[in-house]
DNA sequence: ACACGAGGTCTATAAAAGAGACCGACAGGC
DNA sequence: GCCTGTCGGTCTCTTTTATAGACCTCGTGT
């Protein structure tokens, strides 16, 4: 816990980002670029919330998130199922049904994700208003 | 839907999720997915963490992060600068030089980001296993 | 005069996302 | 028995987005 009162994280961001570099610096083998691709990507935020408050069936998370294609819902939870974050469970009635769920692994997201949404919420206010600015200069 | 509980803050996200389709439902109209979808691009994460030890010109910018390219480091840093994340100081010198920072709103986004990457570097040993164990199955 | 480096832009190509038709099994209506 | 609809996908086609890398401008050092 190295808090040295002046409350700043960022040196703390800027040290673990010069130790990737130093530690290979090949990107492929950055594991944090790996995870961080996952977990930015336009989906996955959306369907770990939507998951969060418990297991879903795949038509659920499709009438909750309407605007994704079942291709890509299809795909973002394999990608989750593969990464250990979802689990998949088939029920063999008829038609199937099949059951996506967080694992425990899956749930540990959910802190640094609840954070990073509350951090958008407070702000987007603010980025609005300085796009707006933007395009005003310009 | 299931309480048990023990996932404190699982009903969290899950319940700011069911409040955002409440209002409006529109996915465009929506600032944590516009906020998020940024956040969670590719080179954002790591150009924030890159000024997150103070400002830095393009070149040095670039040669922290070899493999992207000029182009999209140019829009990137727009897009940062656009959403008021992000400074770019122009100097009249020759060749002209471009300084980039971070601003007060950016700084405050690295609070939430160090805690995501903490995350990812925490849990990239068992994505990896997981993934392993994946592959192993099919 | 020439090459060089800074901070970009432009173009051509590859990768990814989106739309939506289709599928196989079964259930219910007619 | 036949038609229709549901569920959880897959397949194909089109559009969007990213990448690589050539090129540009301007001044400077040699």
């Amino acid at each position: 816990m190295r808090d040295d009162g002046d409350s700043r994280n960022g040196p703390d961001l800027a040290e673990r980002f010069a130790a990737w570099q130093d530690l290979g610096l090949d990107p492929h083998s950055c594991p944090v670029r790996d995870v961080l691709s996952h977990v930015g990507d336009k989906w996955t935020t959306l369907i770990v919330a939507a998951l969060a408050g418990g297991p879903h069936r795949f038509g659920a998370i499709h009438r909750v998130i309407p605007d994704i294609s079942k291709r890509m819902l299809t795909q973002t939870l394999r990608d989750l199922e593969r990464d250990g974050l979802a689990t998949r469970r088939v029920f063999p009635t008829s038609p199937p049904s099949v059951e996506y769920g967080l694992t425990p692994l899956g749930r540990s997201l959910l802190d640094p994700l609840t954070a990073l949404v509350a951090w958008a919420e407070r702000n987007h206010a603010a980025i609005a208003a300085a796009r707006t600015r933007f395009r005003a200069e310009t």
